[in-house]
DNA sequence: ATGCTGGGCTAACCGAAAGCAGTCTCCGCA
DNA sequence: TGCGGAGACTGCTTTCGGTTAGCCCAGCAT
């Protein structure tokens, strides 16, 4: 990456703030420790202390916590321009796994040089933070698919929310999405099993609502997806508001 | 409340950086408009914008989600000491309700007090963030809970949590602790019927673990509620990080 | 060629929890 | 003093989703 407004990142935040020639030279600076990571090889472990964070340049990854039992539940994925471990920086310590989905490209970054970058540049602080808030926001509305939605509806809901976050990075649209996810990561994100996501995606496909094939989310009616999720993007698209 | 020292937030927010005189001064500002509201009537609405903040001084909030369908899904619920819309004031929309459970006390804190105070006192930003950052991960605990715990698991897990945050302000200890909750709240907060609930209950009753009764939990034997339900209070305990 | 692995897919069976329906008790109040 | 509502509690039936136990296919290593 040759210019810091390629990144996905800066793209994410400037659709709430404005940033200023000072403040895009920090964020740039955010951006030079250029990382790579296979596929399925854990980044942060749960409990481990001291990590960096991450910034997401490319491919995909999964944050869940591990049960002791060996079930594990997905928290959240992220995808290019979401931040990764952000709380476990603030916190000095990790309470989850982070697992790459695909090979990943991130940017590290350590806690001193973010705390700076914070000090220095109040209002790309505040940006981070608002898209922080989203987030949480998320995995609110996710806790509530969970323990409220059935697994059909759940999984719609799902499918639509990335859909919607992936469309304001510029990698999805209403037509659907490349997607590289197994059905096991759907399961351990929806709290269903393996077996029963395949039926529910059946179900889904045969009701002719969408098809998730080959790597890819197709959405072949999304109006009666959105009807059957009963899913509002509400959470994702507000325009920002703390600073114009 | 004569002395923002008596304040639970206060009490709380000591617990992980030493404020100074300018700091419990700014403190003691944002305490002084107080408000009660009565039992079961909604402090905010979903949707709503422009709110302002709470700090909870006295009683139990609980946030939940409305579903369309009219289910609704309990997110958290809040004790003395807790902010109560903090993410509504930074993002100026709520997207959650909040409902008394009890008659409460709380100090109504507007977004322009609250964000003036943060430009001051940035160390004091930096302790309420640290709790909200506390919170967030609750309602990840919460959403693993929901998604991978047995039932009786859950409600374990859920009342020992709730009991050692009691702890931290002095209201709860390892015998129990009086707790206003109906069987209807709990069900709302672990995504059970409220029959199920019941039976969950009495089983846990039956087999020697925990009392839940006339507004009052009681655990009989606290290391199997521990053993059962996998609870690690780690992420509740923390000593403070980020600031000495 | 063979076998192995990972991912997707399916059927048969079974159990946990929901839904329904109703009782009991306590309490406020007309 | 008798009614009505809230909350706790229970039995019966239904259903959603988990478990077990496979099969198929593609890629890849031997």
């Amino acid at each position: 990456m040759t210019d810091v407004l390629e990144s996905p990142l800066t793209r994410k935040l400037q659709v709430f703030v404005a940033l200023s020639e000072v403040e895009l030279g920090v964020l740039k600076r955010l951006h030079l420790r250029r990382r790579s990571f296979a596929a399925g090889r854990d980044l942060v472990h749960q409990g481990q202390s001291d990590q960096a964070a991450y910034i997401l340049a490319a491919g995909w990854v999964c944050s869940y916590k591990l049960q002791p039992d060996g079930t594990r539940q997905i928290v959240d994925f992220q995808i290019p321009g979401d931040f990764l471990g952000l709380r476990s920086v603030l916190l000095r310590t990790s309470d989850h796994s982070f697992e790459p989905v695909t090979d990943i490209q991130a940017a590290e970054v350590f806690a001193d040089d973010l705390l700076e970058a914070f000090e220095k540049t109040p209002r790309l602080a505040a940006a981070i933070l608002w898209a922080a808030s989203r987030d949480e926001a998320m995995v609110v509305e996710h806790l509530v698919g969970v323990g409220r939605r059935a697994a059909d509806a759940r999984m719609a809901h799902f499918l639509l929310e990335l859909g919607a976050r992936l469309k304001l990075v510029g990698m999805g649209s209403k037509k659907g999405y490349a997607c590289p996810l197994t059905q096991y990561h759907l399961a351990d994100a929806l709290g269903l099993s393996a077996v029963h996501v395949n039926r529910v995606l059946r179900q889904l496909r045969e009701s002719g609502l969408l098809t998730f094939r080959d790597g890819r989310v197709t959405f072949d009616k999304y109006d009666g997806l959105v009807e059957l999720s009963e899913f509002d993007p509400a959470y994702l698209d507000q325009t920002g508001p703390l600073l114009k």
